[in-house]
DNA sequence: ATTCGATCTTGATATAGCTCAAAGATTATT
DNA sequence: AATAATCTTTGAGCTATATCAAGATCGAAT
């Protein structure tokens, strides 16, 4: 049972792999061949959860014009870093990303996770400078969308500016959901919340809500959940020993969604 | 030395005080005469802080026009409730509300405090629904603008829109800093951190940095920060001991703001 | 294939903050 | 002004989770 076949690959664009190499400096920007396969809002799979919903063929033409589809990213390269100059916002095509603040007493925290289909990089809005920094957990790839091309699009485009405030919306939504779990749920409640709540971003997807494979570590869920690894990793062992979940490794099975959810208490999921 | 008179009262119209009776109900949607002292943006001491920034008079005139100025809420008056219908964002003009959601087991956790001159109501914004409560600290006035009016008008008027993303990615910057100070912070760097907050954002406001008054309980803070009352009791009584602070009941002086910023440690404030 | 660093697991112990309890202070209500 | 309700403080003991430690496993790089 090694290995569940659930690949976040959800790339459906020709990506010349030359382009693989030497990719730790800043955000590479190379704009593909707007004519190789897929590379359009209009021929990708993830077009109706992301910024396009609902727009019109011509809408969906504007918009693309805009966005750069940069090489791809290996795993720990940053898509930008803490303090850095707030230019773009950048929706997961493939892979996924962290987002982190370093403490000044060193060890960092872990702020979110971004799988496909999810926007990156609105915190640096208000200030125009990254509040955090943004760092690929496998090999991936993006969708730059330049904030001030995005903004005089979405004069023009009502849906788009619509659309867009909906999605500024759901991350506020959701990080006041963390806030809540943080303030008053148990390890164990922290931890099922957090398995139902990737299960779910992944069914948006079209990708098993059951079976998948965890991009971060244990650390990184610790951090993001105000726990230690030592505990995110027992509560793993107690979850698979009640029979609950099955863990192999990053590859992960919910067995029993409806007991998580007892867990978790809340009519959340 | 009671009462430190820093009152967070900046409403500047003349509000009829027939007007705050039985206010229980519903938000009250009374349009107050436009030509009522003060009751315009263009004549309000917030508008540098609030929506308006950067309109020109004109632009100012054209939101005026969808802005509507409640009648006051007097303590415990819901501006609105968890699953309530979205319809507006709303400006506190003066006094203060918390936001807050009831789990399942009854017991509410508080999600934010806004004072005057800050935005409630974003949680509304994704799905259409408000995810959290919004009830009123002490007697309050807000400015409530209707969602729809003010995406209108944010596609004619590019400064409009600019300054709504802008407060929309505020405040996610805002919800993931308390993400890691909830998931990495000690109960005294919590109370440090919040009572720093809490005096940046009446500075803002041109109150007091260094002496005001707390609009809510030590439960309510507790819950905001993930903290029992007892434990918030136990840290003011603490900081007060160490010199840092003067506490007396609500009314608090921070004396030595250097060392409170020591104890949060990080860079921030 | 082998090695090295990173990640994960498990155990033993410590402790920060919680719970329970009760009294005092403040604010609201009659 | 008196009473009730809510809020705040303080103490004592408990427990969930952190910390420290050490071994096991994984995976990237040679």
């Amino acid at each position: 049972m090694r290995s569940i076949d659930n690949s976040t690959e959800l790339n459906n664009s020709t990506l010349a792999s030359s382009e693989l190499q030497d990719n730790r400096s800043n955000a590479p920007v190379v704009k593909l061949c707007p004519h190789s396969a897929g590379v359009s809002c209009g021929s990708c799979r993830l077009n109706e959860l992301c910024l396009p919903i609902a727009l019109s063929e011509g809408e969906m033409q504007q918009l693309d014009d805009i966005v750069e589809r940069n090489r791809p990213y290996k795993k720990a390269d940053h898509l930008y870093r803490q303090h850095d100059e707030f230019r773009s916002i950048f929706a997961v095509r493939s892979g996924s990303f962290k987002t982190y603040v370093l403490s000044s007493s060193g060890s960092g925290r872990v702020t979110g996770f971004y799988l496909p289909g999810e926007i990156i990089g609105m915190d640096g809005i208000a200030d125009r400078t990254h509040a955090n920094s943004a760092v690929a957990l496998e090999h991936a790839s993006i969708c730059e969308i330049p904030f001030s091309q995005l903004e005089s699009l979405s004069l023009k485009l009502p849906s788009l500016q619509h659309n867009f405030f909906s999605i500024l919306g759901a991350e506020i939504t959701k990080d006041q959901k963390i806030h809540t779990i943080l303030s008053s749920y148990s390890a164990e409640q922290r931890i099922a919340s957090f398995l139902l709540g990737v299960s779910s971003r992944y069914a948006r997807v079209g990708l098993s809500p059951t079976r998948f494979h965890l991009p971060m570590t244990r650390g990184d869920i610790g951090e993001y959940l105000g726990l230690t690894v030592e505990t995110v990793s027992r509560l793993f062992t107690a979850l698979q020993k009640k029979g609950l979940i099955s863990v192999d490794n990053r590859e992960i099975a919910l067995l029993e969604k409806d007991e998580l959810r007892a867990i978790v208490g809340a009519d959340e999921f």
